[in-house]
DNA sequence: TAAAAATACTCCATAGGTATTTTAT
DNA sequence: ATAAAATACCTATGGAGTATTTTTA
């Protein structure tokens, strides 16, 4: 586990995209793409619902967004 | 930042020896030495006084440990 | 001189990019 | 038909190993 996996799923929550996330990161969608889903073969659950063209947070997904905050401010700080 | 370089340097912490880690994670000697280089130079500070045979952990090392557990803590948690 | 850490090197796995395909509106 | 995500393919980087060198008790 990583903060570039954590910062990809927190940005994908965010946004609400793939692809917007990519912009902000400053990634290609693919890119966000695969540390999404080895997250979710990591914690093996998926973490968004791909409706269509929107996208939501499963109950997983809203159970981690939390976590993963805290650990990326706890990172930081540590780094500070 | 990852969970591997994190566990690296708790498990350093906690033997007082880069090999007895490197027993402990089931890594070489080598790459437990290197994984801690990387993360001093992120962090850019010593993290550990290599005084001769024993090693003990450097102000900024001991202000890591603490953060460092809970952050693997956390993720352990997150991925439960 | 013996132990432990650092380092030079080699190899391979993986993360990211580009291009394309799939999917859903 | 369009916009977004997934995927196939390729490449470069980095992480780990082995072997060796450096360091110091």
């Amino acid at each position: 586990m990583d903060t570039h996996t954590l910062q990809a799923f927190v940005t994908v929550a965010e946004t609400g995209s793939f692809s917007q996330a990519a912009g902000r990161l400053f990634l290609t969608q693919s890119a966000v793409s695969k540390r999404i889903s080895q997250l979710e073969e990591q914690l093996d659950t998926r973490l968004f619902d791909r409706i269509g063209r929107h996208i939501g947070l499963t109950e997983a997904g809203q159970a981690l967004l939390p976590r993963a905050r805290k650990v990326l401010l706890e990172l930081e700080d540590a780094s500070a």
